[in-house]
This record gives C-alpha cells, structure tokens and sequence, in this order.
DNA sequence: AACTGATGCGTAGCGTGCTACCTTTTTAGG
DNA sequence: CCTAAAAAGGTAGCACGCTACGCATCAGTT
C-alpha cells in the first residue's frame, strides 16, 4: 500500500511557500523572512535570535542569515540585551512594521485557499492528523540528530 | 481561527526529510539524492533530467546539481541519448543498484511511522485531504509561478 | 537549404536549510 | 576569586531549492 504521503508534503509546502514568495514579492520579503516578520511583530517583546529558532525550529545559522538579511534590507534592527550583553534583541523598524497587515493578511488567504473546500469538520480532522503525524515523527519542539544515546542500560 | 497548517506543513515535511537524511546517510547520500535513487532504481527505462524534473516538480538547476553530484559518487552515469542528442540518459551503476533495497525500505519505514497511530479510514481521509489540499493550491503539476495570463477576453 | 520555435541541458548567482567549529558572556562550583 | 560548563552568537562550508540567462539540437515552415 504505496501512500507517498511525504511526497505530498513535500509538494504541500513547497506549494504554499511559493504562493507566499510571489505574494510577498513586491515589499522585498521571501517567504521565510516574512515568516520572521510576522512572528517579530506579532510579540513586540523584542525576541533575540534564539527565541525565533525554537519558534520556527530552525538551526542558528539559518536564522542568522534570515536576520542579518532582513537588517541590511532596513526592516528591523539589532539592539544589545542591557542585562545579558551576550544577547541581541531584535527590534522592527517602520519598514517592518509597515508590512505587517500585508503579511498576515498573506499568511491567512493561503491558509484559507488551502483548505478552502473543506467543511468545518473536515479542517478539524485534517488539523488533528497533522499534529498527530507531527508527533508520530518523534519531534516535540526540534528536529535535530537523533543522537542514540550510547549506554542505556548501564 | 487561526490554524497555522503552513507552519505544520513546514515542519512536517522537514521532519520527514531530516528522518530521511539520518536513515540514508551510512550511504553517503542525501534524502534528496536518495529519492533520485529510488526513483531512477524503480523505472529502469534510464529516464533524462526532464523526467525527474517532473516527477519531483523540480526545477532543472535543481536536478542537474542532484545528479552531477550523484554521478561525482558513482551512483550513476550519463550516456548521450542515440536519437536525440540533446538529451542524456541516466544509467545507474552498480553501486547505486546495491542501495536501492535500504532506501525503498527507509522511505516505507518513514510513511508507516508517519501514520503510525492512525486506523485505516484516518489513513485514506488524511490522503485525501493532502490530495485536496495540493488541488486547492492549484497545482497539478508544477509550482512555477502564476504568470497570470495577460489578457483572457479578447 | 535556411529560418524559427520548442526542447533539453549548462552555468551564474542567490536564498534557505544544515553541521561543525569558534568566541564571548553568563552562571555555577571549587 | 578562579575555573568550567552552559548559553548566545558568529563564520566556514556544503546541499538543495529557485530565477534568469545562454547554448545546442530537433522539428516545422518557408
């Protein structure tokens, strides 16, 4: 019995990331910086770059470049934690703030197209299926190596 | 209601890929590489990059870096089509013959697990709904851009 | 035979993801 | 106080995805 659900998923969100590329195309932003934007300015706590990797379960060097592409570009800035000077907190500028009804407004006609033809009950069900398949990966908040732990029974 | 299936997608599909990576990677390959390999190993017509292209909804640079790659390793070759020079086959070799059992066998063992929990109805709507879901982005065979036809009523 | 469009492939350049390794700062223990 | 581990961040180098462009070949028309 041949599913090739990863297939689909695959397709899946490779579908849905184009669509927000070319939505989002015209304020300069790709998907996954608008993706940042969207978090940033959702939770004006001014998050530092941690907080966004766990957020979107992302490695820190991929953050790093998302971020540092994103301050070049004049959307948000970088100002140093005053209690912990190992920290940079991460602040929107105008040009951030300005994108971000476009941004949600994006982010919620592609959820909608998505599913656009399924009931209520429907939406309800596809939900649970892909948080439980999320936790049947084994991944509770990241993706990393599994890492085999070397002597269990010791 | 916010229900976020993009952000499922996104990391639903990367589990499974870093699951693949994990399990392929004692053959020197990648998940990308090995569903090239599985693809290649199962339709031994030799197809070109134009089929895979296809099968995958995959660009072309993306293809031809996968298989330059894969060629680099030894998993297979290019030989000029008789007819039709523009046009390279792809031959696997033997080495890349020996992994074709471990690679169908780690993709079937991440399906199962994907779904591990689900009784054979959840299985068949979860299906469905990624078909529909993939319908509903207006997708039937490839993700390039929209291009919005110029003018449809002249 | 010559031109033209379509098709298959190659390369440049970029964004996004990773691992692996490093530095700096904070924090906890001696 | 000093040292060591933990935590935040930086950089190098790679794989994989894209667009945009160019080249070679094939197929059709003139």
């Amino acid at each position: 019995m041949k599913k090739h659900y990863g297939h689909r998923l695959r397709i899946l969100h490779h579908c849905m990331d184009q669509a927000m590329t070319n939505a989002l195309a015209d304020m300069d932003l790709t998907a996954a910086q608008g993706r940042i934007m969207g978090y940033i300015a959702h939770r004006q706590e001014a998050p530092c770059a941690k907080d966004i990797e766990e957020e979107f379960r992302l490695s820190h060097p991929t953050v790093s470049g998302l971020l540092s592409r994103l301050e070049k570009k004049g959307f948000l800035e970088f100002r140093p934690d005053e209690k912990d000077h190992r920290c940079k907190r991460i602040y929107i500028l105008p040009k951030g703030q300005q994108c971000n009804d476009l941004m949600h407004q994006t982010i919620r006609r592609n959820e909608e197209r998505l599913v656009k033809d399924f009931t209520e009950e429907e939406q309800e069900l596809f939900f649970s299926f892909l948080d439980r398949a999320i936790q049947n990966m084994g991944v509770p908040l990241c993706c990393k190596k599994p890492k085999e732990e070397p002597n269990k029974h010791d």
